[in-house]
DNA sequence: TCTCCCTATATTGTCGACAATATATGCTTA
DNA sequence: TAAGCATATATTGTCGACAATATAGGGAGA
């Protein structure tokens, strides 16, 4: 807890251009972001500042700056005076967030089918063999990470600053959230795996209309495939 | 400045569901977004937290909230240990904005084609009306609020939460910011006028293709007469 | 004279206390 | 008994002070 003013120093000096200058509000949002997005703390459920303050031993400054991030993100919803709760997960939701999320991220693949170097396409390849070994594997970490860096790099190839930060921002977390929370799995795995690699195809030559199209269909199959899931979940916690 | 305890209880009981519990915070942001957005705060300057808090007359702890919710405008920009500067206008950037501005105001089009209930319809036209007196009486009020109140409605009637609040929240004050530091004026006014009229024509007949062609069309000029004038306006900075 | 280090200053980050507001509880009254 | 009001409690909003960090300026050494 105690830490020298001097020995500071010197770790800042050595570590001159270090993006690690985190700050306690930084870990405290990313620790309640990481524990909303994984349901340790339920959608729909009230965040208490002082007791989050004494569960993460940080001041109520700390978590109050930490909830204002998260209510960017759209994790969260405040009310004056009245304070903060976690989203809560829902079928219109999804569905909302799906359609926001096709528009974009089709515009992403078309531009990224213009603006990524080769080298950048060349990675994207490799990383399909390294999909396709667990893939064939029968390992189902696909849909964890593995898409999940698909999607990244994609959008991060549209070289578009306004994009890359709504969609890494605003959407990004939030999609996480549902899909963990439902437990993304089955047979869209491996038909998904297809259809990343006709993407990749159509980004290679620098088909845009063409990386668009596809990227709408492969996003649009998702959430279909999500939105039954999600009608079964909430028809079985009706029953209950 | 001074309340008393009770007058607040009374006049808060009468006022049930105001959504005016306006808080210090709400106001210094509201204020200093105002003051970012028409220029009175330069964009690039610096953001100093003590020099705000004593023109707001408001604690530090205002000011950090308030430049919180800038930054989640994209306002402004933060780094850590260093201070929040007011993001500064590029070419580049106002190009990216307006890509991702007519992706999601044309999905915004297509689904206020599919969305909107025939009392908004009407209300469009008769905002069209109201513009055109205004446009043939030469006012060039059009370009402010009429502008912004045909988009906004356009934007509402997607019905969609998701795509609203990106547009709202993250891209509509940036943009505002732009054209009134460029000066939003001159011939794009009378066409654009026509533009919207077609775009109502299309939403009125449910042709949500056509309404998504027209606003993305519309939004593209838009982008252009834009980037015209930024281009005439970075000429003449590097000149002086 | 230039470079490097150290110190001084200013700015941001964090904290605990107090004020204002909302919610819950119990009391009065019809 | 129920409805409405007043108080009590808990929660959020605001504040000033202190700690940690970055930046600017001056001095020592080569």
């Amino acid at each position: 807890m105690f830490r020298l003013k001097s020995a500071n120093l010197k770790i800042k000096n050595m570590l001159p251009n270090s993006e690690l200058a985190i700050t306690s509000a930084d870990k405290t949002f990313l620790q309640l972001r990481k524990d909303i997005v994984e349901g340790l703390i339920a959608s729909g459920s009230k965040l208490s500042e002082t007791e989050l303050s004494t569960n993460y031993a940080v001041s109520r400054a700390v978590i109050r700056e930490a909830i204002n991030r998260l209510e960017s993100c759209h994790l969260v919803e405040r009310k004056s005076n009245v304070g903060a709760r976690v989203v809560s997960i829902s079928t219109e939701g999804l569905m909302e967030l799906y359609q926001v999320r096709e528009a974009l991220e089709g515009m992403a693949a078309r531009l990224a089918a213009i603006h990524m170097n080769d080298d950048e396409i060349a990675g994207l390849h490799k990383l399909l063999a390294t999909h396709f070994e667990t893939v064939k594997d029968g390992e189902n970490y696909y849909q964890e990470a593995g898409d999940l860096d698909f999607h990244y790099r994609i959008i991060l190839g549209s070289k578009n600053k306004q994009l890359i930060s709504i969609l890494m921002d605003s959407i990004y977390h939030l999609i996480r959230m549902y899909r963990v929370q439902l437990g993304m799995s089955g047979p869209r795995v491996t038909t998904a795996f297809d259809e990343h690699k006709q993407i990749v195809q159509a980004i290679s030559n620098r088909d845009a209309e063409l990386a668009e199209m596809l990227m709408r269909r492969h996003i649009l199959y998702s959430k279909n495939s999500l939105q039954l899931k999600l009608s079964i979940e909430l028809e079985s916690k009706i029953k209950t």
